[in-house]
DNA sequence: GCTTGACCTTCCCGTCATGGGAAGGGGGAA
DNA sequence: TTCCCCCTTCCCATGACGGGAAGGTCAAGC
């Protein structure tokens, strides 16, 4: 089985399986004559752990904890739990911020007229003018998670400096 | 007013407001003999506007655009409005797909022991034993989404291929 | 046997919005 | 003058990939 043939059949793109053996994800694949890289049917089981897991949103690292321990006999399932809890806990940050930036965007939205005039409270509310329009737009609720999986790509909430 | 204090004032690190002139979202700003950035109150109240739109998720290029409508007089309500509202159905769209992740993980995190033995539910469904648990966990909720600003950074939906 | 085209290989670049840090120069106070 | 903090530009790293170039391989069809 060639990388394609495994792609296809994982659902992980070529390019990932390359990019996951040279991360260390998955151990080095063997080689043909040519230098193709060969797959097992075992390979493939893995392969499928992993796009399950990074379907759920688990990040890299955590999927590789969690094929280290899918495949130790003596594991615990509290590790594995622990893992997850983690996970769900990020998520459930992530939530809750984004849903605070709907709920403040869907009220200006609403507020605003939506014709040709220029006047518009959206813009009002970016100006920061406190004084003509209550800004209940919320503080951000979540303060000092630097470094954070789940946002380490965006915003590294850059607000304190 | 130099970089350090026009930051200070307006909440944007210095790192990011050369890096908002670098992408023209910022004019550039005036030059000291010495070859330092010079910045006015005007200047801070920009980029106040900006951090606030960062703030509730705007990406750069919706600021940008957003920037232009805000300083034009001639401006219609209703383009800030759908810029607005593209947003929030990005950011709506977002969280129905966290809120699928967490939701099945937090049902398989429930029914998992969490103790020193090693069977686990989490593992199992992530094995994709179809057959022995209920797979509940929901198919992807949304396709076709491709370089999607919300999620182009976090898995490119590399699902279908 | 030769061509064609689909596949494979490695390598480098781009994403998005930043932070980190190096190397070098400026500026004002003690 | 010395000191330290600020400024400058430049390059690198992040996470998890996708795109694409340049070149090698393989199987099918003629």
């Amino acid at each position: 089985m060639n990388i394609g043939q495994a792609a296809a059949a994982s659902g992980v793109s070529t390019k990932m399986l390359r990019y996951y053996e040279s991360i260390g994800l998955i151990p080095k694949a063997g080689r043909t004559e040519a230098g193709y890289r060969v797959y097992s049917g075992t390979d493939v089981n893995t392969l499928r752990f992993i796009r399950r897991a990074r379907d759920l949103g688990l990040s890299i690292e955590r999927i590789r904890l969690l094929v280290g321990l899918w495949q130790d006999r003596e594991r615990s399932s509290g590790d594995v739990k622990r893992i997850t809890e983690e996970h769900v806990a990020e998520l459930e940050a992530k939530i809750v911020e984004l849903t605070a930036m709907r709920d403040s965007l869907r009220e200006l939205a609403d507020a605003c007229h939506g014709d040709h005039r220029p006047e518009c409270p959206i813009l009002r509310d970016l100006e920061g003018d406190v004084d003509r329009t209550a800004r209940r737009r919320a503080e951000p609720l979540v303060r000092e998670r630097r470094g954070h999986p789940l946002e380490a790509h965006r915003r590294g909430h850059h607000h304190g400096a």
